[in-house]
DNA sequence: CACTTGACCTGTCCGC
DNA sequence: TGCGGACAGGTCAAGT
């Protein structure tokens, strides 16, 4: 589910709400949700302080005092919620949350902090996972060291942008925006939102693309991604960020789950076809192949 | 090399 | 109300 802009969501709240507690206990009844020995649990995670939360694409870094990091993947329907002491003596959850009492039926994960308050890994479909690296040797996890530049940050130029479309020539767009490996943290919702942006069409080959809107793409792909961050991201089924509240950029798309709703600029209606294997929403008049 | 399909899982929605 | 199939925001491996 989440893309940049959850993960980001979900990384600044936790910022907020864990950074200097230490992890009591880490416990789950689903081996490929947490696949860590008992011995690394014990001698690695238990009674170690959290120091910094990063992130990388869609990957959430949760930094130790030890020189280890716990890498959270959330996939398609994974959340991190914190809930603090109060909540086991009967405290209510924010009204816009999805979730209530935890843990609930899909609760993979439960980390114990040492102020009584307790982190919920949740995931329905358990294709999520939380795993642990030396420091050291993250940049050697192959996912990790394959992984393209971070689109929000001031080396992700126009033209670094460019080379690496220019790498993918023959490739329809919408899957070069998906690959992880062209750029950090793009998936199916902001790719769709970025290219109505652009005036593309989802299937049209990169070497297919003029110049100016190559450069279109470039500056709506950033625009995308930072106006939902400020929204908080988008709860389109399962996301919520760390206190478990929704997120509204959903209300403010422009054609991802608009299929037969007309077009905000062009007053076409929106369709959805299938591109690079996923449900690919777009204006059909707006965006020409 | 580029693209598709299947796998990993659970849940929901839609049509019969 | 029940049942089968399609589909869901991600990624990887294997096949064409």
């Amino acid at each position: 589910m989440p893309e940049l802009p959850e993960v980001e969501t979900v990384r600044r709240g936790l910022e907020k709400l864990i950074v200097g507690k230490k992890i009591i206990n880490i416990s789950s009844d689903w081996q490929k949700s947490l696949p860590i020995t008992d011995n690394e649990i014990n001698n690695s995670i238990k009674n170690h302080e959290i120091v910094s939360i990063g992130r990388r694409g869609k990957l959430l870094i949760i930094g130790l005092d030890n020189s280890r990091s716990l890498l959270i993947h959330l996939r398609m329907t994974g959340q991190m919620v914190y809930r603090s002491e109060s909540y086991r003596f009967g405290a209510g959850h924010p009204n816009d949350s999805l979730i209530g009492k935890l843990p609930d039926k899909s609760t993979r994960v439960i980390m114990e902090l040492d102020n009584g308050s307790r982190l919920f890994f949740n995931d329905q479909r358990k294709f999520g996972f939380i795993n642990i690296s030396e420091n050291s040797k993250i940049n050697q996890i192959p996912f990790l060291n394959k992984m393209g530049p971070e689109p929000l940050s001031q080396d992700f130029t126009y033209k670094i942008f460019k080379a690496r479309m220019k790498n993918r020539a023959n490739s329809q767009i919408k899957a070069v925006l998906l690959d992880q490996k062209v750029i950090a943290g793009i998936g199916n919702i902001y790719a769709d939102e970025s290219l109505w942006m652009a005036k593309i069409h989802p299937l049209k080959k990169v070497l297919e693309i003029s110049e100016a809107k190559q450069r279109a793409l470039y500056e709506s792909i950033i625009e995308v991604l930072n106006t939902s961050i400020e929204k908080g991201g988008s709860t389109d089924r399962n996301y919520v960020d760390a206190e478990g509240k929704k997120g509204s950029y959903i209300s403010f798309a422009k054609v991802f789950r608009r299929e037969g709703k007309k077009c905000y600029r062009c007053g076409k209606t929106i369709i959805k076809i299938r591109a690079a294997g996923r449900g690919t929403h777009l204006c059909p008049n707006c965006q020409r192949i």
